[in-house]
RNA sequence: GCGGACGUGGUGGAACCGGUAGACACACAGGACUUAAAAUCCUGAGGCCGCAAGGCCGUGCGGGUUCGACUCCCGCCGUCCGCACCA
């Protein structure tokens, strides 16, 4: 036996390195379709390629391999894949600061960040590694553009478009945050102009139906999409306008109302001020025109929105109440309607939102309570909050609404929409019902280099021209300049210069690149097949989709997921996919942050960070000190927040790799903390996953050193050696369950406790206890593999064998093991626990009781009193009620 | 404002379907080994009272249901996240 001074450490980095050689020698991780084998597609989101990897893939990608190494020990042919959402606006941003092409930016960054992922060790099939940026790519994605086009679902319209004026580009809805845009932050403008897009609100309805069926999915992710999709159902109703106020030309107004039953209580109509009939009336109204002006130069930022006032304008135009022709309503123009939705117009009803109780008030409007509640003292109160300027919105009764009075809103919506709709205005009914949707169609028009071409041609005789299926892919051309703001594909001499296709006239090329979302829409279909001639295999397509894991950040949560909802079914429609597929992701899986201390000189604003390999710890504990390693100067520890270049409250992951070993970044990252909560990035941590690796080692070490696997399966075991043999085999039991769940923290903490059982049994010289321990030190490694791979494929081979542990099929628990002989029951006089007894599992219920109230805790706790009742639950407790 | 999630020791967290709260880890304290340190091993620990045995309290707060509540219900308080004038 080697003695402790003499066992050598476990070199990780010589081990890894070796481990991983072995891997890629026998193409361990090389994929087929075999529909003779159940399949399990086991996908992270592809990274950026930004030049290096960060704590949060190493985390994200942990957790993937995790599950994809678990599955193929299951017996299960397993999907797992790597690429790179390789087009984007930084590859042209440091081609403009750099002098370097985006592409070779690109597949340089792409080269530096697949050593970093190998080195981590993942069971990855790099055989079907994709660039999104490649032509052997975007062909397809040209492709199925096409088919689009012809099937409706991609098409030109002319749209105000959300232009920034820094990064020269239009932005989709989605990439505005707070009116600014998501990446320069500079204030949108609004731009008319001819854009691409995508028809997704076709399957506005459907996206949302189904998400009902993604049980899979976390409910936040859920609600999110939900809430961005929003659908609502309301009537669409036409009001006719009085002639002697309304503008030539106009005779109606069409709004959108989610509440027609509230109709009675109306008070005002209002316009966005880009309404037309706001824009008529201002032709003649100077004043009017400056107050629409006002309204578009405000603000619509989240704090614009909170604090600005409700405003509006009289146009002095009159609208006939379709429940009573002689009702005149004014009309208005009001800062607060957006163009955007609905028809752009409103009926308000004070008494029963918000807004426009505030807009009433202001106005001096009537406003009449129309839906209160049934009965008092609710009724009251509801009444004279409403007189105090706050709106009911609860359900209720009609009042004040002639013949709807004591009906419930939902009866009165109906009656309502059945009775216009019955009426006619000119030739169309007054009324009729209609749901709306907050979702728009996907633009996806961008005026930059870096992205997928959109394969068309513009010909001033035949119109809009395809590209020719021969004549793709079409390439971006070399030989582009990124020295000044603009689209480089729009100044470039020659490449827009074509003949048209189908007449042969000179004619020019679209110039505008599609949104790198499309990329990323349908790259895990491209997975399943990436050297197929089409853009999919359709057998290949059938026998691996939908995902059966995807794991990513939450920020994706709403567009990545909804374009790919999106992109499934419009492939679907294109022929490209099965139509019932829909769905390309069955779980869902969205992993916490990796967070971090934060450092900054002290004394000094603005702050100045420092990273936290340039600070030097005194101290432990509340009591650390912290001073700046190269200046001996103080140092404030702030809080603790994701990791950032700005903060540099980074750890370098290539650092951690160095210096401990991939497996033990990735053992520290599943430890702890559950997957779906932020993880604190501790140097103590690391050290702690450290301490254990060398602990396994120094088990494995010590087992093999022994021998133990010579000796011959005892007939019968002794009690310890059952014990250390239950506790195995509960562990692999549970370690299993953990890892299907995702609990991986869970897992880990089992694993540690196994691993204490074994260092308790090994430090006993009982012979008997060999068999035993030789067979928990095996379950042990195994149950290891998928976390730290490459220790467990080093103690595997420790342990004598000669294959990869990366092909051994996970244990089988034996079932006899999972159950006790004897169980511990906690023993509750009153529902307190009093005392434990432990028994034989099968004592009968008239035997425990009666043990339980011989008990001296128990008679004590009794006191005298009568028992009443003895309540027993089966090997878990005794309940004596007195 | 609307929607969602969460609240457990010094810290991260565990606890199946309502059944012994605090597994496991980090940090801490004490001890062994060592000339010393590192490494390793052992022990302790929710709070309060007590030498101890033991007792009481305890999962944000207040109620409720139950033989029994971290878990279910009602009402508060707090934290985080998402959306945001969507008619």
């Amino acid at each position: 036996m080697a003695d402790e001074t003499q066992r050598e450490r476990y070199n990780a980095p010589a081990s890894e390195q070796h481990w991983q050689q072995k891997w890629e020698q026998g193409e361990v991780f090389k994929t087929r379709t075999d529909p003779g084998k159940p399949k399990c597609y086991v996908l992270e989101m592809f990274p950026y390629p930004s030049g290096r990897i960060h704590m949060g893939h190493v985390r994200n990608y942990t957790m993937g391999d995790v599950l994809a190494r678990y599955k193929r020990a299951k017996g299960f042919n397993v999907l797992h894949p790597m690429g790179w959402d390789a087009f984007g606006l930084p590859a042209e941003n440091a081609a403009a600061e750099r002098k370097v092409h985006p592409g070779k930016w690109t597949y340089e960054n792409i080269a530096a960040m697949k050593t970093q992922l190998k080195s981590m060790g993942l069971s990855l099939d790099w055989s079907r590694e994709i660039a999104t940026c490649d032509p052997s790519y975007y062909v397809h994605q040209q492709h199925l553009f096409l088919d689009m086009v012809s099937k409706g679902l991609a098409y030109r319209k002319s749209s105000k478009v959300n232009w920034d004026p820094v990064d020269q580009t239009v932005l989709a809805n989605e990439q505005v945050i707070d009116g600014k845009g998501w990446r320069s932050g500079a204030t949108v403008e609004l731009r008319e102009r001819l854009q691409w897009a995508f028809k997704i609100t076709d399957y506005a309805d459907d996206l949302i139906n189904s998400l009902k069926r993604l049980d899979k999915w976390p409910e936040k992710v859920r609600v999110m999409q939900e809430n961005w999709i929003g659908r609502s159902e309301g009537l669409m109703i036409r009001w006719k306008l009085d002639a002697t106020t309304a503008p030539a030309g106009h005779t109606e107004l069409e709004i959108f109302t989610t509440r027609p039953d509230t109709l009675y209580g109306a008070s005002f109509m209002a316009v966005a001020p880009d309404h037309p009939l706001a824009k008529a009336a201002a032709e003649k109204n100077p004043e009017l025109a400056a107050f629409c002006d006002e309204c578009r130069r405000m603000g619509t930022s989240a704090a614009d929105v909170e604090t600005a006032e409700k405003k509006g304008f009289d146009t002095g135009i009159k609208a006939l109440h379709p429940l009573d022709p002689n009702w005149r309503v004014p009309v208005y123009v009001a800062n607060f309607v957006l163009m955007e939705y609905g028809t752009g117009a409103i009926f308000g009803c004070p008494s029963g939102d918000q807004r426009d109780i505030q807009f009433a008030r202001q106005y001096n409007l009537p406003i009449i309570a129309v839906v209160v509640p049934k009965d008092e003292p609710a009724r009251s109160q509801a009444l004279s909050k409403i007189h105090e300027g706050l709106a009911y919105t609860d359900d209720g009764v009609m009042i004040n609404s002639r013949e709807l009075d004591g009906m419930t809103p939902k009866v009165a919506f109906d009656i309502v929409a059945s009775k216009l709709g019955g009426e006619k205005l000119g030739a169309g009914p007054v009324a009729a019902r209609k749901v709306n949707f907050k979702l728009r169609d996907w633009s996806i028009s961008r005026q930059r280099y870096w992205g997928c071409p959109i394969p068309v041609v513009h010909c001033t005789a035949c119109g809009i021209v395809p590209v020719p299926t021969d004549d793709l892919p079409v390439t971006l051309p070399e030989d582009a300049t990124f020295d000044m703001p603009g689209n480089p594909l729009d100044r470039h001499p020659t490449w827009k210069h074509v003949t048209c296709p189908k007449c042969a006239a000179p004619a020019l090329r679209e110039t505008d690149t599609m949104d790198t979302f499309v990329d990323s829409s349908w790259y895990f279909v491209r997975f399943t097949a990436p050297d197929a001639k089409t853009p999919t295999d359709q057998a290949a397509a059938n026998y691996w989709l939908p995902v059966d894991q995807y794991i990513g950040g939450i920020e994706h949560a709403i567009l990545h997921l909804l374009y790919s909802r999106f992109f499934a079914r419009a492939m679907g429609a294109t022929g490209h996919l099965q139509k019932n597929l829909a769905e390309p992701f069955d779980a869902l899986f969205t992993q916490g942050m990796v967070v971090h201390e934060t450092y900054r000189r002290a004394g000094i604003e603005p702050p100045q960070w420092l990273l936290p390999t340039d600070v030097r710890f005194e101290g432990e504990g509340d009591a650390r000190i912290a001073t700046e390693a190269a200046t001996g100067k103080p140092v404030i520890i702030g809080s603790i927040e994701k990791m950032s270049k700005s903060k540099k409250n980074l750890v370098d992951p290539d650092d951690i790799i160095a210096h401990y070993g991939a497996d033990c970044a990735r053992w520290f990252v599943l430890s702890d903390s559950p997957p779906e909560r932020d993880v604190i990035w501790t140097e103590d941590g690391v050290k702690g996953a450290n301490r254990f690796i060398q602990r396994v080692w120094r088990i494995v070490d010590d087992v093999a050193d022994r021998n133990t696997d010579g000796g011959e399966i005892p007939g019968i075991y002794s009690p310890e050696a059952l014990d250390l043999r239950r506790i195995a085999h509960k562990t692999l039991h549970a370690v299993g369950q953990n890892i299907e769940g995702l609990r991986f923290n869970v897992a880990v903490a089992g694993l540690y406790e196994l691993t204490n059982a074994l260092s308790a049994a090994l430090q006993k010289p009982d012979p008997a206890l060999r068999v035993a321990v030789r067979e928990a030190t095996e379950i042990l490694v195994q149950l290891l593999a998928p976390m730290m791979p490459h220790l467990a494929e080093h103690c595997w081979a420790r342990l004598g064998k000669h294959t990869l542990i990366a092909d051994a099929p996970w244990p089988l628990a034996e079932a006899a093991l999972l159950i006790d002989d004897t169980v511990t029951i906690a023993v509750q006089v009153n529902g307190k626990r009093r005392d434990e007894l432990t028994v034989s599992r099968d004592l009968s219920q008239d035997d425990l009781k009666a043990l339980a109230l011989q008990l001296d805790t128990v008679v004590k706790a009794i006191d005298g009193k009568t028992v009443k009742k003895i309540i027993v639950v089966p090997q878990r407790i005794v309940n004596v009620v007195a």
